[in-house]
DNA sequence: CACTAAGCGAGACGGTACGTCCCGTCTTTCC
DNA sequence: GGAAAGACGGGACGTACCGTCTCGCTTAGTG
């Protein structure tokens, strides 16, 4: 279990029980909720507070703002699971993988990532908890697998993994936040497609 | 050829004009400097007033708020000049054009561009600025250099000119933002090569 | 010669032309239009100028705040006629005039000379005109008047008529300021009564 | 029983209570002295808070607006006890207390009822407020005090308390506002043997 | 099994920035 | 060539939240 991580600030210093869950639980809902119907921007310490029905220094002992709140809210949302599942072939799963990606991006958890990876640009701080409690642990085993794609001989030996996400992922994040054209299933067909077989007339 | 010129400069320079451009141009440059100086989030519509000796109605009655300062600011420094330059191939100019994209990003301009892109996704009026004053006059400029690509040859038959700038220049976006490592040269190198031959074993 | 005076400002009713007195009045009537309506803490320099439609300028041209351009309508409103009618009697006369005050104060008259009053409480040059060109001319003919009641020992002949005036028209000035009681014609009269005959018993 | 007295003893007790009054105190403090300073028309919520080291909102959650602020400073600083003090004889008590009042109005008291009575003229709540904490209140005092003096013979027996009351008040009123005169104590007693003895000749 | 110490809701507090209103001045443009 | 129109620098307004700070109340762990 990974209860440890999640209540890393509440639990720290002293030596006793993590501060009613229950409480931290209704916050992380309040925030989410009310990122969703009202957006970031507008929200507030005090509007969580009111309808997690908490007092505002209740937030504040456990958080520092509210993007804290929402980034945690985000991560405890997503399954940290599986990334990569088996589809007809290999490469085909990392098509799929993109597919779900999409889609998530398409429902709410597109809409707290936007808001947490605009927010980043201006606070470090989430930043780094963004990079290190999102991006990385999805990049590392990203990175495994390419890996082993590597060895399957699928990708070529001389491609980076580093370069393969970015290549592949970084198109969804950008028409994320572009606005460019829909986040479509056909959408990531064609950057899947793209980038695998090169741009270059062969 | 000097002199006539001239005098008609230094007489402009005395007197004051309607929306007087010199108003304009001390806010913009003020606000430029701030926010390269104390980062967008601290940015107050007061404190630009005030490096630029102007009033606070004066801001207001031309701009909504300083997102949308910053963003003509941005827009007025970006030379619209030619995007794509002539090197020594036709590939090679793409690339070229990447490296400097990538310096520019690099320097202030990324950190506005930043600030802006971050800005946008809170902000659907200024989302509307910045993709219909600077995403889009590029990519219609890309997508033209592109298709005449297509035309020589370079690019695969089959390649969606949409598809292709996603596939080069998202990545860039992805970097400056995500802080997975340095927007240096030899990734820009690493992700047209990645791009232009394709990932997977031929 | 004294008609200088009144508009000292204003015009130059001699050599070259009053700057167009149909501008002129056409501020005052906005002026007082506008005061009347909306209060005197609300009325602007701009609602004139829009009501009178006339610019701002024009309008700081003549005088220098809000309260000299509503002394100044207001004491061209007043007939600076005669303010003692001959009635039955002497002392009734006298009643009579308080009478005529009274229902005036308490018509539009009355508004205007309480935010004048008010107003001049905060502002020492409004207070000199106030008193220039609406008490002490009043008291002037007031203590005329008097010293004519004197001679036909109406009056006391210990009885000073600055005193006099005091003791009849204080009290018409404070019920027009205290809302302790309408300021109808049988306030005034008992006013009078007591003062005239005085409090003590006899 | 028991727990409710003990409560209500402990909440008493306690140094510290909400709305705490040392905060209160401190703005009115901080108002007075600024008004006597700079004048009401220049005093600024923004100068008090700073004068009296608080934030803006802590004022605005007690008082609408500075008039409001005066008015309370105003009314606490006059004791309230005893009017009418006993002299040499009951209408000799009458003339102190004229004089008495004279004076403080030569004061601070003075400067502060004038703006005070000035701005109620344009601020129907203050005049409510200002009727019923200062005029009102010192009114029925007068006129329980008029009562027994016309009981005692000393007033006629057809004397109004409320025109007694005007005819030798007003004019205390009517010159500090007017300026025609200084509130001296001559004057006092000019206004006080005019009004008992009458106007008229006997 | 009471008692005490903590966590908690509530919300007042000192601040900062906002966006608006109006001031009084100054410039441009039109009639 | 004077007036309307209105932009300008400035200052105060009243509001919204911020993050900190008491207040009593509730409650849970300890003695």
């Amino acid at each position: 279990m990974k209860s440890g991580e999640q209540q890393a600030k509440a639990t720290a210093a002293s030596g006793g029980r993590p501060r009613s869950p229950r409480i931290q639980q209704a916050i992380l809902n309040a925030a989410v909720e009310l990122v969703l119907e009202i957006g970031f921007k507008s929200l507030t310490i005090d509007a969580i507070a009111a309808k997690a029905g908490v007092g505002r220094m209740t937030i504040y002992r456990r958080w520092p703002n509210k993007a804290a709140i929402v980034m945690e809210a985000f991560v405890a949302r997503v399954d940290p699971g599986t990334l990569f599942l088996s589809a007809k072939s290999y490469a085909e799963s990392i098509r799929l993988q993109m597919r779900t990606m999409a889609k998530a991006f398409r429902g709410k958890d597109g809409a707290l990532i936007r808001a947490l990876l605009a927010e980043a640009q201006f606070d470090p701080e989430l930043a780094t908890a963004l990079r290190e409690r999102w991006t990385m642990p999805r990049r590392r085993m990203a990175i495994a697998y390419f890996e082993e794609g590597k060895r399957k001989r699928v990708f070529r030996p001389d491609a980076d993994p580093n370069a393969i996400i970015d290549v592949l992922y970084a198109p969804i994040y950008y028409r994320l936040q572009m606005g460019t054209g829909p986040l479509s299933d056909a959408y990531i067909d064609e950057i899947f497609e793209h980038a695998m077989k090169g741009l270059m007339k062969a």
